[in-house]
DNA sequence: GTGATATGAATGAAAG
DNA sequence: CTTTCATTCATATCAC
């Protein structure tokens, strides 16, 4: 979103919406005339400093996949600014994550990227707390890439790997979250 | 074959744009606007050509979710009919696809006895050389997903930290989507 | 100029 | 983590 130009798509900012909906939906709320709050039947809209310190926590913080306990820590931040829950913060970090990726493998290649206005250094991987991943890549392990965009046929697989290299630990979880517990 | 005819090729002649990109193959302007070429600072416009061949490969190869590696080659063989990015045609396929389902979602509830879970029957397809895969899940087409997964019992327990240090959770085979994100 | 409609773009949510 | 679905915003174009 952000190395993108995005030059629409700012919607709403209701810091303190009263709107107060919430699984309420379908309860033929319909709204009148007026758009006293959109759509606010299901989707959770974040607002703009929502966002400013989600971007902030990923590019500045190099979070990227939080742990439960950091989620609950971000969501309750978060929610002095608006309505939040926790799960929109996983899936903002998921979605985010997962989309930075997806935008280097087939979105716009240009080579001039540049974000303006809310600009977010790299992954400058300043991380103040330590959830650095053990077994391979770590922040910024992304290796493989897209083939080469000139081949007149021959289609591939639609999936790339992402295991490491087979090299697997017999008891070694390699994911930071999951907690062995094996003596 | 026409689920959704287009009733009003409205915005799609003006390949002949000056707007500083491969030169289209002329022709096409006469629609019956003085439009010359406006949008080249904002979205895409595809021409016709470039949407002759979209649908082309929606209906009749039945793809509907390409690839990153197809949308690379996809964006670079309509990119000699006009000025194109991947993300282009990752966007249309999926609007395209999407709409289509919306308005058959809402033109036939047809409750009938067609309750597939997730494939949509191929609305008008008629697919002749079915690439890599089906016209659609349903159909026998691509299955294959992510590689195995590596974690045999220990899914997605990124939230041990309910649990205190030492507490070793034995087999807790957390739903994968019956989250637990107490707030 | 306004409204309706089509569609490109974006993104929250969820499935796989 | 990857991919898809659903909904929404933004804009282009045409009808009036």
């Amino acid at each position: 979103m952000e190395p993108q130009q995005q030059q629409q798509q700012q919607h709403q900012n209701q810091e303190d919406m009263n709107c107060s909906n919430n699984g309420g939906k379908g309860g033929g709320t319909s709204s009148s005339s007026s758009y006293a709050c959109r759509q606010s039947s299901t989707r959770w809209t974040p607002t703009t400093d929502q966002i400013r310190i989600l971007k902030d926590l990923y590019y500045n913080y190099g979070v990227r996949s939080p742990t439960a306990d950091q989620i609950q820590r971000i969501s309750a931040r978060l929610r002095q600014y608006g309505k939040i829950e926790g799960k929109n913060v996983f899936y903002w970090f998921q979605n985010h994550k997962a989309r930075e990726r997806q935008k280097k493998r087939f979105f716009s290649p240009d080579p001039n990227s540049n974000i303006n206005g809310t600009a977010a250094p790299p992954p400058t991987a300043s991380v103040v707390n330590p959830q650095t991943r053990g077994g391979g890549r770590g922040s910024g392990g992304w290796s493989g890439k897209l083939p080469p965009p000139e081949e007149p046929f021959v289609l591939h697989n639609k999936f790339s790997n992402l295991t490491p290299p087979g090299t697997r630990v017999p008891f070694l979880i390699t994911d930071p979250h999951s907690f062995i517990f094996l003596d």
